[in-house]
RNA sequence: GGGCUCGUAGUGAAGUGGUUAUCACGCCUCCCUGUCACGGAGGAGAUCGCCGGUUCAAAUCCGGUCGAGCCCGCCA
């Protein structure tokens, strides 16, 4: 006998099946008793009545891995309008110990008890609600290779162990390799770049590392980087990219992920056809003459400003998201590009979503001499490491106008379903407290 | 790195100087034939993070320490 999901079973009325999973929860009534096993496909509901098939599972747990053989019957009263009668249940593997904390209810997520949530990770993501976020993450991830897939990127893949020199801003991790010294890749930026000489458009989709030592719900030292570059365009096109991307992304995960958005209430966002572009100079203003505190002269954004334009274009435009324009080029990395005729401003952009910098993007210097000489005055560094070396060698092999943009997996994920904290959306996070599990 | 806050059964919480340390979920035993956060009766489970101090008396006050969270900075 082959085996049947459960989100399949409404389909063999009337037959008798086999079912496989994890014994999610039990209800027992005295004269009949409701269980209900998971897999991969969802919850079916159990009906037994046989004292003897009942006692197989006492002592057992939640987590018990059962088979179940029964028979299909239509049942308006049960979840899905199906469930199993007459089952004949054998156990697969006993579970004895119960689980530290619950997973036929939602979790706690509140800050105090994240760490609990985290410490418990390889059973609390088995709870329903948790699973649903890490559906709609792998959604969205599925969503993002479609739409890049549509416009011709090529995925590639870049090495994450890299000699020491790098982009700089963020810190990096070091590490010992055979006697050298080693460190890990905070980006992917240099080789997408050299690749947009090979194939055009490219994106990557994988880890990166950052040595930040911060302790905020927005941060990470190891998230997943959706990167992109392509030639050819100018930060319009990138804009409009970014837009209809986002777009892509929200009606596929709302078109395919709507149970597991239910369990979050979380409501779709509001987005025009073409996000709403302000300057940063703007924002501050809007925001010091909104507020009565004074960000006017600042050269980046506060995270309470961050917050607050969303509720404004929000308000204003019908807006969730809002790009952030014309940063000052004081800030610029020695690869970015200045505006054309305004070489106080760089052609860079950040894209808010929610309240939080999801994204930052820009044009890149693509003029071999001019990056050479912003390496050399502004990062003050060495055009012979090998860190820099072979990013300047695909510089001078010729490298059309191109641009791209970093986007956070688990930051998109989080604003999508409305969490409060990047770590709810990681499987497994990584912070500068935690390495485990 | 700076500031603020919090550590009480497996989990989530209540308890601001004197209680047998309280409640809910979970667990165990029993009852229960339509549950779906089932219901009912009973039970087990806590050296109140740790160390020291004040006091006749400390979960409670003080100091230290360890762990965690949030904000700022840095960063994405």
């Amino acid at each position: 006998m082959s085996r049947v999901l459960s989100k399949d079973i409404a389909s063999h009325i009337g037959k008798t099946i086999k079912v496989q999973g994890w014994l999610h929860k039990k209800r027992l009534l005295g004269g009949l008793t409701f269980l209900n096993i998971r897999d991969r496909s969802g919850l079916v509901q159990v009906v037994v009545k046989d004292k003897e098939e009942i006692e197989k599972l006492r002592g057992l747990q939640i987590g018990t891995v059962l088979e179940v053989e029964a028979k299909v019957v239509d049942e308006p009263r049960a979840p899905g309008g199906a469930e199993l009668h007459d089952a004949k249940l054998t156990v697969q593997v006993p579970v004895t110990d119960e689980p530290p904390i619950e997973i036929d209810k939602p979790l706690d997520h509140k800050p105090d008890n994240l760490d609990t949530l985290f410490e418990y990770r390889p059973i609390g993501l088995r709870n329903i609600q948790e699973t649903a976020i890490f559906k709609v993450q792998a959604a969205v991830t599925k969503a993002l290779r479609e739409y890049f897939d549509q416009n011709d990127l090529t995925e590639v893949h870049t090495p994450k162990l890299l000699a020491a020199a790098t982009e700089g801003g963020a810190e990096v991790f070091k590490m010992d390799y055979f006697g050298k010294e080693a460190t890990l890749a905070q980006s992917p930026q240099f080789y997408k770049q050299m690749l947009v000489g090979v194939f055009e458009r490219v994106y990557e989709i994988a880890p990166v590392y950052r040595a930040e030592p911060s302790a905020t719900r927005r941060h990470m030292t190891e998230y997943t980087s959706v990167d992109v570059e392509m030639g050819f365009i100018d930060i319009e096109d990138l804009k409009q990219f970014l837009s209809a991307l986002l777009h892509h992304v929200v009606d596929y995960v709302w078109q395919n992920c709507e149970p597991e958005l239910k369990l979050w209430n979380a409501p779709k966002p509001e987005l025009p056809k073409q996000i709403p572009s302000i300057s940063m100079r703007e924002i501050h203003e809007l925001y010091s003459k909104e507020t009565g505190e004074n960000s006017v002269d600042e050269d980046d954004l506060r995270p309470d400003e961050e917050r607050w334009i969303c509720e404004y274009t929000k308000k204003k435009f019908g807006s969730e998201a809002v790009f952030v324009t014309d940063w000052p080029a004081s800030g610029m990395k020695f690869y970015h590009k200045a505006q054309d005729g305004k070489p106080e401003l760089a052609d860079r952009f950040d894209l808010l979503f929610r309240g939080l910098e999801i994204t930052t993007g820009s044009m890149r210097e693509n003029r071999h001499a001019e990056v050479l000489k912003q390496l050399k005055e502004k990062a003050k560094g060495d055009p012979t490491n090998p860190g820099f070396k072979y990013f300047l060698m695909a510089m001078q092999a010729g490298m059309p106008p191109h641009g791209g943009f970093g986007l956070g997996l688990e930051r998109l994920t989080e604003k999508i379903i409305g969490l409060n904290n990047i770590k709810e959306a990681t499987l497994f996070p990584r912070d500068i407290n935690r390495l485990a599990p």
